[in-house]
RNA sequence: GCGAUCGUAGCUCAGUCGGUUAGAGCGCUGGUUUGUGGUACCAGAGGUCGUGGGUUCGGAUCCCAUCGGUCGCCCCA
């Protein structure tokens, strides 16, 4: 017989498994559920939206023409013929759904969802093609204000997954449209004079997205993008004040924020306010959490002209950074004394269970098996449930498996009521139970 | 798309100036110890050395190709 060929995980793709030493499952579940704790405290609401859409809903918001469209999103063609595109992002689908499932009439709204994303690229640490966010957004308001509850909340959720330490918040202005355009003509000409001192993918850059030559890691750019003006030469008034009352939000409400002029992003709508909390941990993805003010995207969806402002962070990052989590511990591992307990100890495990203790028993094995086994595992003690000498039901006793266990023969005491009239022998501390019912 | 690096048991790895039957620890399976108890003892199963080709009397080991992992570049919504 041939032998059959086990199919491999797609790249890009990660399976994660709950209990083991790296507790990466707990970890990853542990950043999604401290974000929807957080999220509450700032009354966001939680929004749920498809996990693909129309691939115009992304080709749109992005720009027909980028790299990120043409090369990196998992488009393809259903059986009715429609291009569908798995969400390579949240913004775009949330504001699409604020469009048409008419939400505009809850403006200012506040909302957050988390999810899986996809995007084709290489893998490389902390990057992968399906990959996990949490994602905030204030659509509808203009108001500096949006983008300062936007920052605290971040910096609050970092701050409980203790992680902050090692994450610094910085913070730039891309001014209103009028400064933007300024600045990137500014910086069109510093580059052109200094074109022939680039890197061969700077001056491709040149071309194509200027901005990004002043986040170059090439340091043959470094001396070019370092003496580039600023944007703060070019901002309007307006643009400037908007960036001040953001900075001293932050100021009020505490968050520490560092001013980078050289971050940037890609993608002509966005306005004022972008930020990034990076760090030096994860390898060269050193953004944990990012976004900005996107004035321009939901006109460009054409919805009406919305303000709107957001953040997305990778959980997969996330995870990586906090520390690894205590497994909680099975508390109370059967061990029947011989097969003629097991079904007693079925039934009193069900009892435990029912009762809230956290309980396990092997499939299989002797007791003396059971016994190594439940050494082996991380549970904190074992219960021996043997037959009684009398019409008892069995008779049952605590073992401690681990040094520093946390009491539980209160709590078994309160368990043993629902189902058995029980003695407690002084002397031994064996319980003998007898059935209720 | 480009580059570096690594692929030996379920896991972590040893073995590689070419030479008997490819090893260890952990895990797994079975057994022994008549037991308030031991991180015991004994045995066993498990490998096309990623895949294909080449050089050679002989390849896990050298060469080429290919696939896959990891890390980086590009890109980063």
């Amino acid at each position: 017989m041939a032998k059959i060929e086990t199919p491999r995980p797609v790249r890009g793709t990660q399976d994660m498994l709950g209990g083991t030493p790296e507790a990466f499952a707990e970890r990853f579940a542990h950043v999604v559920a401290t974000f929807d704790r957080v999220r509450r405290l700032y009354g966001f609401q939680r929004v749920e939206v498809p996990v693909f859409e129309q691939t115009a809903v992304f080709a749109r918001s992005l720009g027909e023409s980028t790299d990120v469209v043409s090369k990196e999103m998992y488009t393809f063609t259903d059986r009715g013929g429609d291009s569908i595109t798995l969400r390579p992002e949240f913004t775009a689908g949330i504001s699409r759904a604020y469009i048409t499932e008419g939400w505009q009439q809850y403006a200012p709204l506040k909302v957050a969802t988390h999810g899986p994303l996809f995007r084709y690229e290489r893998p490389q640490k902390g990057r992968f093609r399906q990959f996990h966010q949490l994602d905030a957004e204030i659509i509808g308001a203009a108001e500096p204000g949006a983008d300062v509850e936007l920052l605290v909340m971040a910096d609050q959720l970092l701050k409980e997954l203790g992680i902050s330490e090692g994450v610094t918040l910085t913070l730039n202005t891309l001014g209103d449209a009028e400064s933007r355009e300024a600045w990137r003509a500014a910086l069109v000409a510093h580059f052109m004079g200094h074109r022939d001192q680039l890197s061969e993918e700077s001056v491709d850059r040149l071309a194509r997205n200027p901005l990004r030559i002043l986040d170059s890691k090439d340091p043959r750019d470094r001396p070019v993008a370092d003496s580039a003006p600023d944007i703060d030469a070019y901002l309007t008034d307006e643009a400037r004040g908007f960036f001040e009352k953001v900075t001293a939000g932050l100021d009020a409400a505490g968050v520490a924020w560092e001013r980078n002029p050289r971050l940037v992003r890609g993608l002509d709508y966005y306005r004022h306010t972008a930020f990034e909390f990076v760090t030096d941990r994860l390898g060269a993805q050193g953004t944990v959490l990012g976004g900005g003010r996107y004035d321009g995207l939901i006109e460009n969806l054409g919805g009406p002209s919305t303000p709107a402002v957001g953040w997305a962070a990778g959980i997969e990052r996330l995870a990586m950074l906090v520390e690894v989590l205590e497994i909680e511990a099975t508390e109370l591992v059967m061990l029947p004394d011989s097969d003629e307990d097991v079904h007693a100890a079925i039934f009193i495990q069900s009892v435990l269970r029912r009762a809230g203790l956290r309980c396990d028993m092997a499939f299989s094995g002797s007791s003396k098996k059971r016994y190594d086994k439940a050494k082996r595992s991380s549970a904190y003690r074992g219960l021996t449930i043997s037959s009684a000498d009398t019409e008892a039901f069995a008779v049952i006793r605590l073992r401690d498996l681990k040094a520093g266990a946390p009491p539980v023969r209160k709590r078994l005491r309160t368990a043993l009521d629902s189902a058995f009239s029980w003695t407690e022998n002084a002397e031994t501390r064996e319980f003998t139970l007898v059935r209720k019912f």
